[in-house]
DNA sequence: CCTGCATCTGACAACGTTGTCCAGGCTCTA
DNA sequence: TAGAGCCTGGACAACGTTGTCAGATGCAGG
């Protein structure tokens, strides 16, 4: 007697498949595929038969197996630094709308600013398949990427470039942004300005340090190294280059602060002390304009990032995009009121 | 002479399968399949061989068809309201640390308060045989989830309950923090205290509106019509329900809000005014130590709902979790200032 | 030299769907 | 009424993987 093989562990809980529709509703199994696809072919009487005997056992199509049989998933990754962080907030949601209008869902992971973590998730979703491969690098070398890339997985960078490959990135203009702010400050008489960004390995942390130095070059001023911050953003960290470049004999007038992380920690250093210090920040912060003074900007528009870094990608799948290209979205300088403080001295 | 059928269209770019692998190494399939999945039973010079085979090639296993053939797609979903909202940042990034330290991917998507969106981003999840879902509801039915609950896919909702199911749910003490926020306005001696909150569909919404009178009530005061306003959160409703309660003969002197949207206006609109008016706000802002005064909250705990979710949700699947119940997160009265101005009549 | 056992390997079916192709029944026309 | 053509429905293979099982190989012991 031949033993049927057992089926492995619980399977989805048994649900019901095609066969099983088409058997309760006495017609082929390549009729309810019709149907449920809505292929024309059917006529009305036999199409009612299959949707009851589908209600009846809430039958639902399972795509992975469609996926399987079709080679395309409808489904793009996004791989990015922190969804928790106000920042990548309205990015995922302008490309979840671009996918979700293209007819794709969203499969997105947070690589915790982690090279290794960014590999192993950007991998992970092109295992699945994603079409496509919105990614906000935490890593510097993206040629793991080459082979699936090859394979015709679309690939686009977000907010940072790639690194040692070509490819797609939608950028800010984060020189240019970081330089207009710095001589904003120049403009309002400031000399001795400091500058507290993230870890240069960081792309944008690295143009916008770039655009600092080129500011404070245009006015002929030398930099100091006291000036200057470049680590971590953790608060203590920002609290105390915050303080140092504040304090001693000749303190900074003025301050640029490179993010929104770094930003709110110098916020509150600042509204500690009487003197009134300059402040421009590189990014927008929700209530910004309601301190006291309002926090001077340069903004970022982060949903126009994520839409234009989304599109391109479908633009890619639909072979309307050939050439790698690298696009800079301008920022735009927000004057609220600590920008535009005289200098203290 | 036999036709070869055609491949369907591109098919990700022809990658190379377990089968090409297995051509190139000369080996069989299986022994391929054995590597790849780390099983035993290969000697390391075959290994050798298959492995310096995928290189070559750059096969990386399509995990559609393992999920075929599995019935597991280690990936679970979740249906939001808005990504964009820093709210849920916190929220999403917690299940995703859950569903990380699990061995699952994210996959999510946004319902923008629409419940057939919700409804159709759901099932969308189901047929990608998601291993669970978790939900923060836009509608207030969920009958539509049934065959699929019964079907294993495992359920919770996060922030307002499931409508017509019995269903796991975690959400925070809506009607006692809004309740404690009033109070504490009435504890500063005010009397006539205004609300202005979002639809009273949403589940959130009326529970802190049912907590706004529980704490009326409390205190003895006669709720007017006039100090209410339950509508839509865009700016400019909002503005005009604050300034209207404002006004008049006896315009409120404390004004509780209802939630981070509602909040941002209220302040703008206070900030407008000379006479000093209380706030409390529910939900916390960033920033909102900085305002003056600095901004007393009812804060909810985002990360620890999508926490507990997510692990009440691991657990559905683990099998350690058998009856549907429904948990509430104690919420937190963070005093700052605005909330305990005194009357200004 | 043969048997028995353990180890490694591969053939095969199955997962649930869709594309191809053909059969059968119908209508329409000459 | 026969033939052509259309419409509907179904059988079958294939997508790429994994579980089962049996065959091949090697080695030790009799």
């Amino acid at each position: 007697m031949p033993e049927t093989p057992r089926r492995p562990e619980s399977r989805y809980g048994n649900r019901p498949t095609m066969k099983d529709v088409a058997a309760r509703a006495g017609v082929g199994l390549k009729t309810v595929s019709r149907v449920v696809n809505g292929e024309p072919g059917v006529t009305p009487e036999t199409e009612r038969r299959v949707q009851e005997s589908i209600d009846a056992l809430g039958f639902r199509r399972n795509d992975s197996a469609r996926v399987l049989r079709k080679g395309r998933t409808a489904s793009i990754g996004l791989v990015l630094e922190d969804l928790a962080d106000p920042f990548y907030g309205p990015l995922s949601r302008a490309v979840e709308e671009v996918a979700r209008a293209h007819g794709a869902l969203l499969i997105n992971g947070s690589s915790a600013e982690d090279p290794d973590r960014e590999q192993e998730l950007a991998l992970a979703l092109c295992a699945r398949r994603v079409d496509g491969l919105v990614v906000i690098p935490a890593g510097d070398d993206h040629r793991y990427l080459e082979p699936e890339i090859k394979a015709g997985i679309a690939t686009v960078f977000v907010d940072r470039p790639a690194g040692r490959i070509e490819a797609d990135c939608v950028l800010s203009d984060n020189f240019g942004g970081a330089r207009a702010g710095v001589a904003h400050l120049v403009a309002q008489g400031h000399r001795r300005i400091g500058f507290i960004g993230d870890m240069p390995r960081i792309h944008t942390a690295a143009e916008r340090l770039r655009g600092y130095r080129a500011a404070m070059e245009d006015a002929g001023i030398p930099v100091q190294e006291a000036w200057m911050s470049l680590g971590a953003t953790d608060p203590a960290r920002v609290r105390r280059a915050a303080e140092q470049m504040l304090s001693g004999a000749a303190p900074v007038t003025a301050v640029f602060s490179g993010n929104n992380r770094v930003t709110v920690t110098v916020i509150r250093v600042l509204a500690e002390r009487d003197r009134q210090t300059a402040l421009v920040a590189f990014d927008d912060l929700e209530l910004a304009d309601l301190l006291q003074p309002g926090v001077t900007v340069v903004a970022q528009d982060a949903a126009a990032l994520g839409r234009t870094a989304a599109e391109r990608l479908f633009r890619q799948l639909d072979g309307t995009l050939l050439v790698p290209e690298r696009i800079e979205l301008p920022t735009r300088l927000i004057t609220r009121g600590s920008g535009e403080l005289p200098p203290a001295d």
